[in-house]
DNA sequence: CACTTGACCTGTCCGC
DNA sequence: TGCGGACAGGTCAAGT
């Protein structure tokens, strides 16, 4: 579920709170969710001071005092919820809005208990993990984060190089391009098709037959539905809330994503729902034209 | 090599 | 109400 903006929310939320704590204690009874050893816990994750939180993609990268970082991908379901100790709250004397109650719950794989709080992994459909890697060159060293591809919302991001990126995959759909993290990090289902509407450019035209014009559009617009979802707190569809456990509401802004059967917003024709790259895809037929 | 498909999991929804 | 099948926002391994 949770793609750049999300990850995004909860990187900020937790940003609030983590930084400066001690991790007291790891639990885990989903091995897959937690794939750390004892030993290597023992030696480089308890007792460490979690000094900030990081987002490279649609991963979590939480550098701590012992030289490791904790590495944590939510994938479809995932969701990293903190909860301060008692009398500890979140401030501001507002009720937390918190839309999970009790934790940890079911879908809870992960507990860490901190020195003034406990932060819960949580995710039902266990394709998530938190992983521990020394930090030095880690962003050379680890497999995922060495393919990844440029963040779109840095300042120093190019059309130059998206272009360039696009270049190298003439002959797929320009949706599957867009969910390739090697071409550019971060845009997944949700943004991929809501970028291509803005674009106006049908997902399933090979990036050799996208005009210049349009990849130029493509570019603004991936940036420009990112940074509207980031203020919006990210897309909540059933799972997803950020680190205090409150919903996104970009979803109310989506303009053809999960909005087969209704009215497009630019012409008022059917959007539809079609299959691209394995993955359901939504579109206005008639703003959206196969380019050949 | 570029590209596509199935697997990893649980839960929900839809049709019979 | 019950049951089977399709589907869900991500990524990787294995296939063509």
């Amino acid at each position: 579920m949770p793609e750049l903006p999300e990850v995004e929310t909860v990187r900020i939320g937790l940003q609030e709170f983590l930084p400066s704590q001690t991790i007291v204690s790891v639990k885990s009874d989903w091995p897959k969710s937690l794939a750390v050893s004892q030993a290597v816990a023992r030696e480089h994750l308890i007792g460490a001071k979690i000094e900030s939180i990081k987002r490279r993609g649609k991963l979590i990268i939480m550098p701590l005092s012992s030289g490791y970082s904790v590495l944590i991908h939510l994938k479809m379901t995932g969701q990293l919820v903190y909860r301060p100790s008692h009398g500890r709250g979140f401030g501001g004397g507002h009720p937390t809005s918190s839309l999970i109650n009790s934790l940890p719950d079911k879908s809870t794989r992960v507990v860490f208990e901190l020195s003034q709080g406990v932060l819960f992994f949580n995710d039902q459909r266990k394709f998530g993990w938190v992983k521990l890697e020394p930090s030095a060159g880690l962003y050379a060293n680890n497999a995922f984060l060495k393919k990844l591809g440029p963040e779109p919302l840095e300042h120093s991001y190019t059309f130059e190089q998206f272009a360039m990126a696009f270049k190298k995959r003439s002959k797929t759909s320009i949706k599957a391009a867009l969910l390739d993290q090697t071409v550019l990090a971060g845009v997944g289902n949700i943004y991929a098709d809501e970028s291509l509407f803005m674009a106006r450019i049908h997902p399933l035209t090979k990036v050799g037959n996208v005009s210049a014009v349009k990849l130029r559009r493509l570019f603004s617009a991936v940036r420009e539905v990112m940074s509207l979802s980031i203020k919006l707190g990210g897309s909540s569809d059933r799972n997803y809330v950020d680190a205090k456990g409150n919903k996104g509401s970009y979803l109310k802004f989506a303009q053809v994503f999960r909005k087969e059967g209704s009215n497009c917003p630019n012409c008022s024709q059917q959007i539809i729902k079609i299959r691209v790259a394995g993955r359901g895809t939504h579109l206005c037929p008639h703003c959206q034209k196969l380019a050949t």
